[in-house]
DNA sequence: CAAGGATTGACAGGTTCCTGTCGAATTGAC
DNA sequence: GTCAATTCGACAGGAACCTGTCAATCCTTG
């Protein structure tokens, strides 16, 4: 009821903008992925671990996502052969995620499907419009992270 | 590898943009809504039925998600007092989810808050970055959509 | 080198979404 | 008016995220 200010109401809409989006990209990330195997979460992963081994703790900053929710995403992937445990010279305990050839072959497949669909529709943008929006984005994340820090507590992010 | 083309290259760019973002956003979410006893979700449900009761398919529709994601958040929102199911004239089966007194109090608490926020996000980025995005991002969208729709398959969607 | 703090993997449990299926209720075609 | 298609709520099961907690393993400090 009480009418928001322009600023308040455009950032709303984004917003919503961006759960709509956020939810069409998944779907597009699984269909991509599905016919390797894959998911959008399992993909992801693998993209990670692609330029060299990583422990689990390790990806999960490296994505932004709370360490147990990639340690779910490894073991599936290693139980379905796309990724083994190796020795960690480092630590004994914590064991480096690594590409298996199977999962290579996997990530390979969705990386030559993405390549080509993110080529169809970046090309069907106008390239102004991407990276404003790309900006704008970027933008309103940094004042969100800020914003949502309010002191970084002693343990676990 | 394979050097992605320009566009393709902003437009996964914006992906990744989108995916943090979105995580921030429930997360901001959350925050906002968890004084009043909500979560995004809760708060999502009943800003639907704010302008009259409706069915969990209607609202589900409404919210672009599966009708049993919203039987699930309904109920729970039910056993913790802030709706009510009430008689549909209209259809014996499907009661109308109907906000409470605790419903209507706790909406509001949240959407005061809301106000505020966005207001405060808003305001610290520049109108015509924010503007910008926000079409960005819907041209993404749009075109993501037609994208997805191979044909309007018979049943439930 | 010994103690304290931080990080890690494992495990438990919870939320929010999904698909699939079922029987009941409504609606539409004839 | 009857019969088929659609829509609805209920239930089962799964994916991907989360928090919280524990013991084991570093790593730093003194």
């Amino acid at each position: 009821m009480s009418p928001l200010p322009r600023d308040a109401a455009a950032f709303t809409d984004l917003i919503l903008e961006v759960f709509q989006l956020n939810g069409l990209l998944l779907q597009a990330g699984d269909r991509l992925s599905a016919p390797a195997g894959l998911t959008s979460a399992r993909w992801q992963v693998l993209g990670v671990i692609d330029h060299g081994p990583a422990t689990v703790a390790a990806v999960a900053r490296t994505m932004g996502l709370a360490r147990q929710s990639v340690q779910q995403t490894a073991d599936a992937l290693a139980s379905d052969g796309f990724v083994t445990y190796v020795e960690n010279p480092h630590h004994q305990r914590a064991k480096l995620l690594s590409l298996t050839a199977a999962g290579r072959r996997a990530l390979r497949k969705v990386e030559a499907a993405h390549a080509a669909w993110a080529n169809r529709l970046g090309a069907s943008l106008a390239p102004g419009l991407l990276s404003a929006a790309v900006e704008g984005v970027r933008e309103a994340r940094l004042r969100l992270e800020k914003d949502l820090t309010p002191e970084d507590g002693a343990h676990e992010t």
